[in-house]
DNA sequence: TAATCATTTGACTAATCAGTCAAGAATTGT
DNA sequence: ACAATTCTTGACTGATTAGTCAAATGATTA
C-alpha cells in the first residue's frame, strides 16, 4: 500500500477555505501548500493542476455537506418546512463565516463558478454541477408540495426562482459585506411560493 | 497643456471590457496595455495601481451606461412600464455581449464585486456603490408606483428583492452559460411586484 | 530481511506578475 | 524660438507564478 499520507485531504479542506474566503485567482498554490503543510511536489503528486484540486475540492466539499442537506429535505419533513430550514441553514452558515473570516463570504459555488466560467470550461460545468445538485432538493420539495396541494406553481420553474433568489441575496450580501440583508431571504422565498399557494 | 493623449481612455475602455468578459485576477496589466496599444509606463503614468484601473473603468462605464439608464428610467414613462424596459434592456444587453464573446457574461458589477469582495475594501466599495446606484433607479420608479396606488410594496424593499433576483438570475445564467435563462426575469419581477399589486 | 510502492523533499525552471525609472518626444503658452 | 508641461518609451527589478523532477523516505507485504 506504500506510504500512507492525508495531505490529499488537507489540500482539499485548506484550499476550499482559501478559495471561498479569498479567490480562486488570488491563492496560489504556494499559499495552498503552505497552509496546508505540504510540499509543493506533493501537491503535483496528487493533483494534475491548480484548476484539478479546484475541482476536487469543491466536490468533497459537496460530499461532506450533502448529510446536511439530505437532513434539512428530509421528506419525513412537510415539504414547505423543509424549504423554511434551508432558508434558515444558508443563513446561519453565513454567518458562522463572516464570524470566522470577518466578512461575508457568499456561496462558494457562485463564487468560484462566477470568477472562472468564462475562463476554465471544466470549473464553470462542475460548479453548474453542485447548483443544479441543491437546486434539485428544492424541486423536490416544491413537487412534495404540489402533490399535497399546497402550491400551484411549477416545481421546476419554482425552484429555479427560489435558488436564484438565493444566489442574488448571498451575491448582495457579499458585495455590501452585510449580513442583515439575509434576513430578507426566507420572506422572499415564502412570498415566492405564497403567490402561488392554493387558497384552501 | 503637455502632450495630448487619449491612453487614459483607451486604458479604460479596455479594462472593463477584459475584466467583465475574464475576471480580475486574470487580467494582467500587461495584457490590458498590449490590447490597449499603450506602453506600460503610460499605464502607470495615469493610474498609481491595478486596482485603481479598475475602480477607475468601472465608474467610467458607469458615466457613459448612465444616460441610457435615465432614459429607461425616464417618469415620462408610466412607472411599471420603466421596470419592464429595464428588464429587457438587461437581457438584451446579455445577449449582445454572448454573442460578441461567445459566454454568458453576467453582471459587470457583481462580477468584480464578488471575486473581491472580501479582499479589495476599495473595490468593495465600489462595487457596492454602483450596485446602489442601479437600484436607485428602481426604487424611484416603485415609488412613482406606490404614489399612484398601483402596488402596496415598500419601495425600497422591492427594489431590494428586485434587484437581487435580476443579479441571481444574472449569476445563474452565466454559471450554466445559458441565456435562455434570463427568460425569467421579467415573470419574476412582475410577480414580485404582482404579488403586491392593488386589485383595482 | 528484502522488495515494492506511495509519498516526501526541496531545489529547480521558465514564464509572468505588478510596479519603477530616466531619458526623450510632442504639445502649448510666451 | 524657448520654456514648461504632459505623455511616451522600453528596459529594468524583484517577487511570484504554475509546474517539474530525481533522489530520499517510510510503510507494507512477501
Amino acid at each position: 500500500m506504500g506510504r500512507p499520507s492525508d495531505a490529499r485531504e488537507k489540500l482539499l479542506q485548506v484550499a476550499f477555505d482559501l478559495i471561498w474566503n479569498q479567490s480562486y485567482g488570488s491563492v496560489s498554490v504556494d499559499h495552498i501548500c503552505a497552509r496546508a503543510r505540504v510540499n509543493k511536489g506533493s501537491f503535483y503528486h496528487f493533483f494534475p493542476s491548480k484548476s484539478d484540486l479546484a475541482i476536487a475540492a469543491y466536490e468533497e466539499h459537496w460530499r461532506e455537506k450533502q448529510p446536511e442537506l439530505d437532513r434539512i429535505f428530509s421528506p419525513q419533513l412537510p415539504p414547505l418546512e423543509r424549504i423554511e430550514l434551508w432558508c434558515k441553514y444558508v443563513c446561519e452558515r453565513q454567518k458562522r463565516k463572516a464570524a470566522q473570516y470577518g466578512h461575508v463570504c457568499g456561496c462558494p459555488y457562485a463564487s468560484l463558478g462566477t470568477e472562472l466560467a468564462t475562463q476554465d470550461e471544466k470549473i464553470r460545468a462542475k460548479a453548474q454541477e453542485l447548483v443544479d445538485r441543491n437546486l434539485r432538493y428544492v424541486e423536490s420539495a416544491l413537487r412534495d408540495a404540489q402533490r399535497e396541494e399546497l402550491i400551484s406553481i411549477e416545481p421546476q420553474a419554482g425552484a429555479k426562482r427560489i435558488y436564484s433568489t438565493a444566489l442574488g441575496l448571498l451575491l448582495y450580501a457579499k458585495i455590501h459585506n452585510n449580513l442583515k440583508v439575509l434576513d430578507e431571504l426566507e420572506p422572499a422565498v415564502m412570498d415566492i411560493i405564497g403567490a402561488h399557494a392554493l387558497s384552501a
